[in-house]
DNA sequence: GCTTGTTCTGAACAAACGTTCAGTTAACCT
DNA sequence: AGGTTAACTGAACGTTTGTTCAGAACAAGC
């Protein structure tokens, strides 16, 4: 994960991540099919990881609630894995077609959890969206966007950050 | 562009990129002295004409007006070019590290466009945000992430798309 | 037709790639 | 101590990589 993360999947060589591991290239070919299956497996897991963790999430009772609920666990979670998440983003086109639509459907299976939110919130008169579909995908554009820059021990802690993303989400939504 | 946008830059070859334009790869060394200037060229090209062209843009009066042209002409200019942003956004860890700088150095200078649009109506009194440096690359982040989803001839046509997100960039930070 | 300068080919280079596999080494159970 | 299984090495395989360069092809001017 951490090669892939630094040089890209296409510039690391088995003997790269054998090196890593104190191990021969030929020696990784017991835990892995192939170079694809690493890749796979990483991405696999991390959504899947994610839409866990969002489930175990306690359920609040208002859309407003739940909407900050999920923001600052959006932001929690990929602030917790920034490796998994580069990859995550920048590695899906080396995905053969069939591991990527495994991957694309975990992905849209999370943002419909907040459309969802936010239907919610729009049906009860409480959000005011054009668009729920769109919405979703900004506010998570917006959110993960935070991976580029924070820096733990930085300027700001991870809860002024949760706090001003959370500001900015509920205002665009109400 | 198109290969390494399709492709990546390290999964691409010289003989590829030779045979897609009807020539052996050893021609291409009479117009590039290797292929990582061919990534820096393009990055750098469009990091120029990024900034060249907001620099065009007509300066509006209220910090509430620049902002509007600013997120019509971040969503209208990105959209024109969705394969140079992807490689500007993907393929930055495969530059040199003095060639990195100069395409960091150039993205900087385009958020501090947007920070001083939102320093200035906050010092006005018309813009409500606790950190504009944050504000600025949420924005962006936000702003960018419709090309991930937005395929002309779909749903939404460009002007809605500009109306969304105008939308919520408005609320945001008022 | 000859010269000049530019552009291209095609082969060559050493190095690195993912993957396989026969054979060695290590660990564990009886 | 012996036997079984699992893990690893080290070499090999056929390709492919970025880059170089001598020589061929080509166009332009006289």
């Amino acid at each position: 994960m951490t090669l892939f993360a630094r040089y890209g999947y296409a510039a690391v060589s088995m003997r790269q991540i054998a090196g890593e591991v104190g191990v021969q290239a030929g020696a990784l070919y017991n835990y892995t099919a192939d170079k694809q299956s690493l890749l796979f497996d990483l991405l696999k897991g991390h959504m899947v990881d994610l839409r866990t963790a969002l489930d175990a999430q306690p359920n609040s009772a208002s859309p407003q609630d739940r909407l900050e609920a999920f923001t600052r666990f959006h932001i929690r979670f990929h602030l917790e894995r920034p490796q998994a998440v580069f990859i995550s983003y920048m590695e899906l086109r080396n995905l053969t077609p069939e591991n990527f639509r495994v991957i694309e459907d975990l992905r849209r299976s999370y943002e419909g959890v907040l459309e969802a939110i936010l239907k919610t919130g729009r049906d009860a008169g409480e959000f005011h969206v054009a668009d729920t579909k769109v919405t979703a995908l900004a506010i998570i554009a917006m959110l993960t966007g935070v991976n580029t820059w924070y820096r733990s021990g930085g300027r700001l802690s991870l809860a002024e950050v949760e706090a001003i993303y959370w500001d900015m989400v509920r205002k665009a939504v109400t």
